[in-house]
RNA sequence: GCCCCGGUAGCUCAGCUGGAUAGAGCAACGGACUUCUAAUCCGUAGGCCACAGGUUCGAAUCCUGUCCGGGGUACCA
């Protein structure tokens, strides 16, 4: 039980005592340290229905308040009618043990014997790599990290399609192009692929396949998924990001899931006939309008082999399921479970994360983005110019929810400036302690007094490496990873504070040995979080 | 029209499950390297938290409305 629980289950127990109602109790650090450690604003809350000064009520319920632990050190009430927590020293110190002795400090164990399934990237192999997907990218897969790190069993999932319209499209662009190449008449199609990379697919076709092809060859298109799929890999692997499994549109289409689908919805007659289309039903269970299902020209909407995609994972048999869209896809997911629903399906341990597009600038000036008409940025680019540790802690240090504006000029230019570095800088220099430390007989293992550490310096920077464990259990629920971008920042910021101010190698040993065992968990904890982000943590800079 | 996101320092953004004096980075200005890494630290300056109402002991945070920006509302995905 942790030391707060332990205060709220205190408090809880106060309220009772005093004929109270039970209350949440919320116990947080207050901004101001002059209030302690921890405050609590049950007496605020109660004061009303108890027609009581809430100051009073706090005073009674500190009056009755049973110390759970001897680490509390004082309670105090302060107007309007707070209660304020202060914690010994002796609890933090402890707590530097802990990390030392467990590497994994923080680590939950909530997943455990859990398998989830985080959908991502899922781009179809109609080009490389953007900047836009980065943000999907590496949102998913940090999720993914934090998941790993409370216990569950997680499968990255990249699922696509080759069979839809954008896919022949594709086909038909390199067609073109390649008859293109050879002088002859193509027309070229006219929402088509204007990239440069599809003439590259064109003349590598042409070396190992010649110049006889006859219009409409099927190795227009497959060649063109083959290297741009190989492509779009590559580009993840720069980033770090490795999958588990693809999944392609087609299997429900070959195994029999979408006409099943179909025929179910059909039977609880959810599906009709109008204007030579197939329509989903969406307004029988509660939505604006119906949806269309198959198109007049026979071909299915996305929406078909989505739903019928997310029935096989929930078949599969995961606790939890996180969908990673773009904000294109905000009025699409809720007909894709509404759908599951009406077929009875549970979709309350489906998680659907949207963040908000991406805008590049570049020179102050908006870049619109379009696969289609070659105009963007890929991430190969991006990495190359700012390495992907970079790439990686731009787009995780923002929430999903903002509109995040990427300055492109920024992003190059900053490299010495970067905020990342910050944080590798802080990881790199207690390395650099260390070695230093090692190389005059000083030993991380050594036996080490932490009450030593009583510069405000020092306890700030325990205080922060204590809150780690918090901050990854938050993240959990709120599948919001750039806390942990923010607490590394903090992290850092104390760390470099008080290497500012405090020399850890000296001559007084057992200073020294005090010392190096808080930069040792203050590695570590760093290492942790960088970790987390899929971000490298050097031992020099 | 309707739906979803956002509007916080000059710029990019944290903070948003209501708390006490609203933060960081960059940009600006002024300091600190004979020391374990100055990719750092210290200081100054910078704000009607878009606007208007409401809820309450208390609002950047919750509700309503307005304005501005992005996305969706396609037989595109």
């Amino acid at each position: 039980m942790t030391i707060l629980a332990q205060l709220i289950q205190s408090l809880a127990d106060s309220l009772s005592a005093l004929g109270l109602p039970r209350r949440d109790i919320k116990l947080s650090p207050p901004n101001n340290p002059d209030f302690g450690d921890f405050a609590t604003n049950v007496a605020l809350t109660l004061a009303k229905d108890a027609g009581t000064p809430p100051i009073q009520i706090a005073n009674d319920i500190k009056d009755n308040l049973d110390i759970p632990t001897s680490f509390i050190e004082e309670v105090t009430v302060t107007p309007p009618g707070f209660l304020n927590f202060k914690i010994a020293p002796a609890y933090y110190y402890q707590i530097l043990s802990q990390i030392l002795t467990d590497k994994y400090f923080g680590r939950g164990s909530s997943g455990k014997g859990k398998k989830a399934n985080v959908e991502f990237v899922s781009a179809n192999p109609t080009g490389p790599l953007t900047v836009g997907h980065g943000r999907n990218a590496v949102l998913g897969d940090t999720v993914s990290n934090i998941l790993e790190w409370n216990g569950y069993e997680v499968t990255r999932e990249y699922y696509f399609n080759d069979a839809g319209r954008q896919m022949r499209i594709l086909g038909e662009s390199v067609e073109a192009r390649y008859f293109e190449i050879l002088k002859k008449d193509s027309a070229f199609p006219e929402d088509g692929y204007q990239g440069s990379y599809i003439k590259d697919i064109a003349q590598t076709i042409l070396k190992e396949k010649g110049e006889s092809l006859r219009t409409s060859d099927p190795i227009f298109k497959e060649q063109a998924e083959k290297t741009i799929f190989a492509d779009i890999k590559k580009s993840l692997i720069n980033l770090g990001i490795h999958f588990d499994q693809f999944t392609n549109e087609k299997t429900f289409y070959e195994n029999g899931d979408i006409d099943r689908f179909l025929e179910e919805l059909n039977a609880k007659n959810l599906i009709y006939e109008k204007e030579g289309a197939t329509w989903f039903r969406a307004t029988a269970l509660g939505k604006d309008q119906d949806r269309v299902y198959i198109k007049s020209s026979g071909e299915p909407t996305y929406r078909v082999p989505d739903t019928a995609y997310h029935r096989d994972k929930i078949n599969r048999g995961f606790d939890l399921i996180i969908d990673v869209f773009g904000s294109d896809h905000t009025d699409a997911y809720p007909d894709v479970l509404l759908a599951l629903e009406a077929l009875g399906e549970k979709t309350d341990n489906i998680r659907v994360l949207i963040y908000q597009f991406v805008t590049l600038l570049r020179s102050g000036e908006k870049v619109k983005m379009s696969t289609r008409k070659a105009n963007f940025v890929t991430m190969d680019d991006l990495v190359d110019e700012v390495g992907a540790d970079v790439v990686r802690y731009f787009f995780i240090m923002r929430g999903m929810n903002t509109h995040l504006n990427f300055d492109l000029d920024l992003a190059a230019d900053q490299s010495e400036k970067n905020p990342v570095f910050y944080l590798q800088y802080a990881h790199a220099r207690i390395c650099n302690i260390i070695k230093h430390g090692k190389a005059v007989g000083i030993s991380t293992n050594s036996e080490y007094n932490p009450t030593l550490l009583d510069n405000p310096a020092e306890i700030r920077l325990l205080k922060k490496l204590e809150q780690f464990p918090s901050v990854v259990e938050n993240i959990l629920q709120t599948l919001e990873p750039q806390a942990i971008a923010t607490y590394l920042h903090d992290t850092a910021n104390f760390f470099h504070k008080f290497y500012a101010e405090c020399r850890v190698i000296t001559d007084d040993t057992d200073l020294t040995n005090a010392r190096i065992a808080l930069v040792s968990a203050t590695r570590i904890i760093l290492a942790n979080g960088l970790g987390l982000l899929g971000i490298s943590s050097p031992e020099k800079m």
